[in-house]
DNA sequence: ACATTAAGTGATT
DNA sequence: AATCACTTAATGT
């Protein structure tokens, strides 16, 4: 066995090889390649065709939805553990990336060819429910995302921003800008200004210049 | 000290 | 909740 095979089964071994049987390893091991990504580089983006998935290991990606330029909303976060089922189908159907995703934070992730994909399906229980898994968790998280949108006030929706990201970046203690929020949200920085005071004052937050502290979780 | 960028605010729709 | 227009504060050079 030639050393990448052995960093990637280590790395597996923190997280999946407790939800993969041993022959799935084996075999993830043998045709995966380890890659990382910077904070800030674009994994994929809308229309681009897909040909590999990503297993992570660390760090997080932004999943967003974006019209034109300048025109965004972001739909959720995937961290460890997390692959995007979404990008799966996309790359069985040889379709094109329906979002764009962002490295929210230096990531690494073990990405498998779609042609293995497909077969592993059929071979493998526990990547089925792997699978089956992922797509069911992220449709859950796509509904709240739209009731988000439908039925929550701007500032339950900020509220749940900033819970998401202190959560994703294992700290309360968020470096982000109100005009960067207003951009995640597809709002003005205006009004994120405003209900960040009124939740600063509330007790909710603290925020200074470049910061905000996610007090209440 | 000056320029740039981030944040705060009142008025209007 | 969005936009405008403007002010004030923080930060970098």
């Amino acid at each position: 066995m030639n050393t990448q095979e052995k960093i990637i089964r280590e790395k597996l071994a923190d997280y999946f090889s407790t939800i993969f049987e041993k022959k799935l390893i084996d075999e993830i091991v043998e045709v995966g390649f380890l890659d990382k990504f910077r904070q800030g580089e674009t994994l994929v983006d809308i229309g681009e065709n897909m040909t590999h998935i990503p297993l992570i290991l660390s760090g997080a990606v932004k999943i967003l939805r974006q019209e034109r330029e300048g025109d965004e909303l972001v739909l959720y976060f995937l961290e460890k553990g997390d692959t995007c089922a979404i990008s799966f189908i996309n790359c069985i159907n040889r379709k094109k990336s329906i979002f764009k995703g962002v490295i929210e934070n230096d990531m690494e992730a073990i990405f498998v060819p779609v042609d293995q994909i497909d077969e592993w399906l059929a071979k493998y229980k526990t990547w089925r429910y792997f699978i089956i898994d992922s797509y069911h968790f992220r449709l859950i998280e796509m509904v709240e995302s739209i009731d988000g949108l439908a039925f929550m006030k701007m500032n339950e929706r900020l509220l749940k921003y900033l819970g998401d990201k202190a959560k994703i970046n294992h700290d309360v203690n968020l470096e982000i800008t109100h005009q960067q929020i207003a951009d995640d949200l597809n709002t003005s920085r205006v009004v994120i200004t405003r209900l960040l005071k009124q939740l600063h004052n509330d007790g909710k937050v603290y925020s200074t210049r470049n910061k905000v502290k996610v007090l209440d979780i």
